[in-house]
This record gives C-alpha cells, structure tokens and sequence, in this order.
RNA sequence: GGCGCCGUAGCCAAGCGGUAAGGCGGAGGUCUGCAAAACCUCUAUUCCUCGGUUCGAAUCCGGGCGGCGCCUCCA
C-alpha cells in the first residue's frame, strides 16, 4: 500500500488514483533562462523516483511536465543576450533535455511549452472573464481572489489580514488588491507579445500550467509536483484560476519537495556556490554520483549539499556497483539453503521504505544490509546460478525504481586486455615490480583491478 | 510580523510510543606477493536544551536555543 504525503492535507495518504487504471501526473518544469541548477535537479530527480516508482507498483501512467519559455526572465535574459527569445530559450531547453539524460531521469510523456499554449490559456482566461472572476487594468488582466473564498488552503496562509484595495504598482502593473495576481500582461515596449482574443499581450505565469495540465491530463488528475517554493503562490494560484473556472477539485495529491541548500546556505550566484550539472561534470564527478546523493536522503528534508557529501556519495555507489560486479561470474546451477528467503525478505523490506512516502534512506539501508549478507554468501562460496539470476532481478528492479547505478558492462578495451594479460605473466613469473607498474599504469587512465580466485577484474572509475 | 521545515555518532542519514537501521570515515583483524574488493570486531547508555504526559519518549505536548526556507521571481 503506497502512502505518500499530501500538501493539501499535511498528512500521508493512501494513494489511490482518480482512474484506477491510469495515474495521471503534472510536474512544473524549468523556466530556461539559464542551466538547470542542482537544487532545480533535486526536485527533478524526487518526481523521476515518483513516478517510477508508481509504475514499479503497476499503474500506467502519463506525466507532464511544462517548460517556461516565456516569462519577465527568460524576456529580459534574451534581450542581455540580443537573441530572439525563441532561439535563446531552445538553448536551455536542450541543454535541460541532456541534463536529464545525465541523469537518467525519465522523459515525461509530453513536455508542453508555455508559447506553444498561448490559446489554451486565452481560453481559460475567458472563461474566468465570463464568470466574473477576472478585471482588467491598462490591458492587463488580473484574478480576483475575492472570488475564490478557498483562497490559501494548499499554502495554509490567510490572506484576509492583508491590506485590500491598496493600490499596489508592483512591476508596473496595476492591481485592486495586493492579493491578485496577473492572468494576462499588457504588452510593453519591445517585448513579445501574441494578438489574442483577450488582447495583445503574454500570458502570466501561473496561468500556463492550468492551462496545460488540464489540457492533457483533465479538469482533475491526481499528482502535481514540484518544489516547496512553489506552494506559494504559484499552486495556490493554480488552484484558484483552476477550479475557479471549472468549478472541479483540480489535483488530488500535491507532492512538493524540499530545498536543497548548499554548504548550509541557499544556493545563489552571488555567494558562489551555485552549482548546474555540467560545473559537476566539469569537476569530474560522474553524474549518477549527484543522482545517489539526491536520492539518498527523504525528498521532505532539506538536503545540505557539500562536496563531502558528494564524495560519500561516489564511495558508497561504487561499493553497490563493486557488488553488482561480483555478480557477473559463472557459478554451479541450482540454488543455495535460504537466500531465496533473504533475498524476498529484502526486497519486501525495500518495498516497505519506498511504500512509506518514498523512504529512499530506508529503502538503500535495507538494500546495503543485503548487500553485506550476499558479500558474505559469495566469500563463502555458497552462491550458485539459481540465486545469482535472483539478486540481479533484485537489482534490477531496485535500479528501475532508484535509477542510480551505472551498470552498463564495461566495455571492451583490447588495449587494456592486453596489458592485464601481460600483469598476470608477470605476476606468475613473480616480477611483481613490472605487475605493479601496469597497475599504476593503468589506475591513471582511471582502470581499477582486482586480482580474484578467477582471474583480474577491472572495472572504469566512475 | 505571518506560514513552514529541520536539529540523531567525526560526517551523511533512517526512525512515526516499546528500548538507536544503513552508508562514509577511523581503529584492529582475516584474505592477498603487495594492493583492491570483501568479510569480522570495535567506533551514540543516547537522539540541541529544559520541563510535561506515559509503565515506557529520539518519537507526543509546552517553553527555550540554533540552522534553513517561503510570504516579490525562484525547484
């Protein structure tokens, strides 16, 4: 029984979903004005275990994830740059699309842009017009939050003691009520604008995600994800220009994921320790590393991100892969007393964490306790075919669900098979000086051995 | 000021009322030509602090202290 926490009602929940045969999920994406930073990734990466983890538990799924290619930013950054917003925001979305490959984080079914929806969002924004809930000033268009008395359930903020009718000229646009929040803004000079039924004009920003979560996934669907930043005001907004206009609940289940803060301080540019993916790369740390330290803590915590940390990572992923690869021999068919019963017993208690509102800590302890007991079976010889074939099952099913392992078999080097076959001459004949040069030798070019009963093993540093 | 998260060994991190998972690091040992990997033993009488509830609290309640975040754009 799958139990995950719900935003809305501060509390786990059974998850069940609207239509038992389909999961239908939203999560907000980048707004690409620049690369993608760790912390953006972090939330990325908690969505990915999500909903692998759903389809590990047999639901089909569809799940969206909007990109922002038009908003204050991505315009003014464009400009900087004096690049057509279009080509300056395809940049970004490529470079967001390889970042997720890096690492190993599942496409959505769809990935709308903003800019490819300006008349779904019209739309919408007509039918608020129609039902009153919507006024206009100097061509903007603003929600009137008056008219949604729900107003605040998601972020548990009450907004009735704040100053109505204020005038607030926040960004040039003018609003009744500090409270409201733009739908639409009137066009202004040298930006791009759509000509549109509401106006001339671009959309706002909340808008896009009503609008295109409820063209693909329904008027009610069941996940919508993204940081804890978010709760306020952007969802608590979607909730509002949502359900305002359809008059439906518009998402069952709000999962949002801590921040990641980085050496016990928000990340920013200013101090230095703003991190994307490819500085990590650059640094030479494998990308899958960053995934296992993500993944390593409860997606509800603060996670303090230090190069420590990543480091901790790198040894205790590596220890995982070392097992994996221990694995790859032949070994006497049949099956070993009991390990059929160690291995079920595993993985029901990784099950268990991950069923606990993703416990990825618990689920990688019981996964390492494992670990340990098959290391202690294999020292001992006791192994055999039957019970091999079952742990790489469990493996497999572990990495389809953390996405964390770097398995693929090293490839064949020729190069390197020679110089290993020429340290096992030199080893029998016991120049261990020359054995040991090639071993150095190679550990610069990043190639680890392992003399074993069966022969060297080598294996790629990650 | 309002709302929220967090404080568990040197570091990272589970724990959700029944007597401290797991990983990294460290010490010692087994194995090895030496390594590496692996395994074994040890490494928190105690969970920021002070009170309270309870037969029993890291876990619940209240007061402190400290860190972080949101309330304007932010994953």
């Amino acid at each position: 029984m799958f139990q995950i926490f719900n935003t809305l009602t501060r509390k786990k929940e059974v998850f069940e979903p609207l239509d038992p045969s389909q999961v239908r999920m939203y999560a907000c994406g980048l707004t690409v004005y620049d690369y993608g930073h760790i912390g953006n990734f972090r939330t990325f990466v908690a969505v990915d275990i999500l909903r692998r983890y759903l389809r590990h538990r047999g639901y089909r799924l569809t799940h969206v994830m909007n990109i922002t290619d038009v908003d204050d930013k991505t315009i003014e950054k464009s400009q900087q740059a004096s690049v057509p917003l279009k080509d300056f925001t395809h940049k970004y979305i490529q470079a967001f699309l390889e970042d997720m490959r890096a690492l190993n984080i599942e496409t959505p079914e769809r990935i709308p842009l903003a800019t490819d929806h300006i008349p779904d969002m019209v739309e919408l924004i007509r039918r608020l017009e129609q039902r009153g809930l919507t006024y206009r000033g100097n061509g903007s268009i603003y929600f009137q939050i008056k008219e949604f008395p729900s107003y605040g359930k998601l972020s548990n903020t009450d907004l009735s003691g704040m100053k109505a009718g204020a005038r607030v000229d926040a960004d040039n646009y003018e609003k009744l009520d500090v409270r409201d929040f733009v739908l639409w803004k009137s066009p202004k000079e040298g930006e791009p604008f759509w000509e549109t039924a509401v106006g001339p004009g671009r959309p706002g920003w909340h808008i896009e995600c009503s609008a295109m979560s409820m063209k693909y996934l329904g008027k009610s669907f069941d996940l919508h994800c993204g940081g804890v930043d978010l709760i306020f005001p952007h969802h608590e907004n979607e909730i509002a220009q949502s359900e305002a206009a359809t008059g439906k609940p518009f998402v069952k289940y709000w999962f949002h994921c801590e921040h990641l803060i980085v050496e016990g301080e928000k990340m920013s540019k200013s101090k230095g320790n703003f991190y994307t993916i490819r500085d990590l790369l650059d640094r030479g740390y494998h990308p899958l590393v960053l995934r296992y330290l993500l993944a390593s803590a409860h997606y509800r915590k603060p996670l303090n991100f230090t190069f420590d940390g990543l480091h901790q990572a790198d040894v205790s992923l590596e220890r995982l892969c070392d097992f994996r690869l221990r694995l790859e021999r032949h070994l006497p068919p049949g099956r070993s007393e009991g390990l059929q019963e160690l291995i079920r017993a595993s993985r029901a208690k990784f099950e268990a964490a991950m069923d606990d509102d993703l416990n990825t800590s618990g689920a990688l302890g019981a996964l390492f306790e494992w670990v340990r007991e098959m290391n202690t079976v294999l020292d001992q010889g006791k192994l055999r075919e039957d019970d091999r074939r079952e742990a790489l099952i469990f493996l497999d099913c572990v990495n389809a669900i953390l996405g964390v392992f770097p398995f693929e078999a090293p490839s064949p080097d020729r190069e390197v098979e020679i110089l290993i076959r020429e340290r096992e001459d030199a080893r029998k004949s016991r120049e261990f000086a020359r054995a040991d040069q090639i071993r150095t030798e190679l550990e610069q070019r990043g190639i680890l051995l392992e003399d074993t009963p069966e022969g060297t093993r080598w294996k790629r540093r990650l």
